[in-house]
DNA sequence: GAGTGGTCTAGACCACCGC
DNA sequence: CGGTGGTCTAGACCACTCT
């Protein structure tokens, strides 16, 4: 009976390989370098690969690991934080924009969206597709539902399409008050073009933030902002960066 | 010439699936239904267990399906938004209280607890455990950080164990005036022990929502608060719902 | 073309739940 | 106990990136 613990719950192997590699990743490696590849790495472990891409895919998750097709596994740079809460950066069009339009059309709204806005069916919106940069990297796709009611001087269409047009939609937004916001959070995973715009694979585990914009009394604006869970850290409230973890500190090289 | 396009880009057969699955989910099933077994689904689709497995572990991640061990997989009912960036629903002990204390100790605090809370790495601090509730199902597993100079009135511990005792350090908690928040929500796994309080596996997808507190010109609690993924819609702002998602509606039956 | 991660297979066994 | 989802294997082929 000196023994160890009997082990009732054995723990499963990729849950204790994800364990030893943090452990590594804390202690043994800086960011930015380059892991063996799976291959190799499975070898080592003495586990098919498919068991060791199971530990992989949860390391990338938690936004430790960053993989690419073609290239290989390095470690990922801690999260940067985004502000998704303060009105400024925020409401279309303001001076310290971290968004960049990439096009504009106008089209029939989808029954969810028409009940956000709380239009009808048929009364059709300004769909404007925006990207987030930070740090020369892309981290958020966008697409802002913007009812004709909120830009009714945009009747006629002076620019061409494309990011002209996009920036001309949100001109005339910005003339409205914000009177309030309203956001939501929660888990998704990247449509196709979504995907493209972040620089990763298909369904990519993605944070989407859904904000109503109030003014006038109404709806002004919906916006749906998918970002790259992997690499982000949404941020609220006041000041910008709570930098914590449930594990140890990390350590560079 | 005149075929279907090349195809240049192969869809992988587990999004192809996911896609099937998620236009049968809108369509011919209502929520709690129980889907075949996997081993079925699988033959039914001509795919191999493990592709079939990808597709549905993306719709579970999507809050589509609901899987249990041992039972089956299920459809869930659409996410429910629990509110997080209101002050009243967060700051311990108010009355509308979501949280439940689980228990209370003293500990030294990491590395990274000592940083956030900006108090010495040999300052030791109370840790709450709580969590919270919303339609009978737990949502979210909560640790407090307290400096032990936020309660000073609770040096002698009075309170044996347990929930008492976690109400006993928020009851002092609670004297201070709240200032200000300051919230940053990311991606993360469940820990084990997490886990076992949300009912999931170890490593289940959550969301990780870190909370700092101020009063008295100073960080009063630290709050690391994790919540199911799969199955909640944080809100932050005046109005508790927005009900918005990329797809087409649901139905119900 | 060589090397990487991404997809897929067919099978096995295990842990858990409810009967 | 039978049925479920969870883990694991050993192999194959594909898509991509870089040189």
């Amino acid at each position: 009976m000196g023994t160890t613990q009997l082990e009732s719950v054995p723990e499963p192997k990729y849950w204790h390989l994800k364990t030893v590699l943090t452990e590594a990743l804390d202690s043994e490696f800086s960011v930015g370098e380059i892991l063996p590849n799976e291959r190799d790495l499975a070898a080592r472990f003495g586990v098919a690969r498919a068991t060791l891409r199971q530990a992989l895919e949860q390391l990338e998750l938690e936004g430790r690991l960053q993989r690419r097709r073609g290239v290989g596994t390095t470690v990922a740079p801690p999260r940067v934080g985004v502000a998704v809460g303060t009105e400024q950066h925020i409401w279309p069009g303001t001076a310290t924009d971290a968004w960049q339009p990439v096009d504009s059309t106008v089209e029939a709204p989808s029954a969810a969206v028409a009940a956000a806005l709380e239009i009808g069916h048929d009364q059709s919106v300004h769909i404007v597709r925006r990207s987030r940069m930070t740090h020369g990297q892309p981290v958020a796709a966008e697409l802002l539902y913007i009812p004709e009611a909120s830009v009714p001087e945009l009747s006629a269409i002076d620019a061409p399409s494309g990011p002209a047009r996009a920036r001309a939609v949100l001109r005339e937004l910005q003339r409205l008050e914000l009177e309030g916001q309203d956001s939501a959070v929660e888990l998704g995973s990247a449509r196709a073009d979504d995907a493209k715009q972040l620089d990763r694979l298909p369904g990519a585990p993605v944070l989407v933030v859904t904000t109503r914009f109030f003014a006038e009394g109404r709806t002004a604006a919906l916006s749906v902002a998918t970002y790259r869970a992997d690499t982000c850290r949404l941020t609220f409230g006041d000041s910008g960066g709570v930098e914590i973890h449930q594990d140890p500190e990390r350590r560079a090289s």
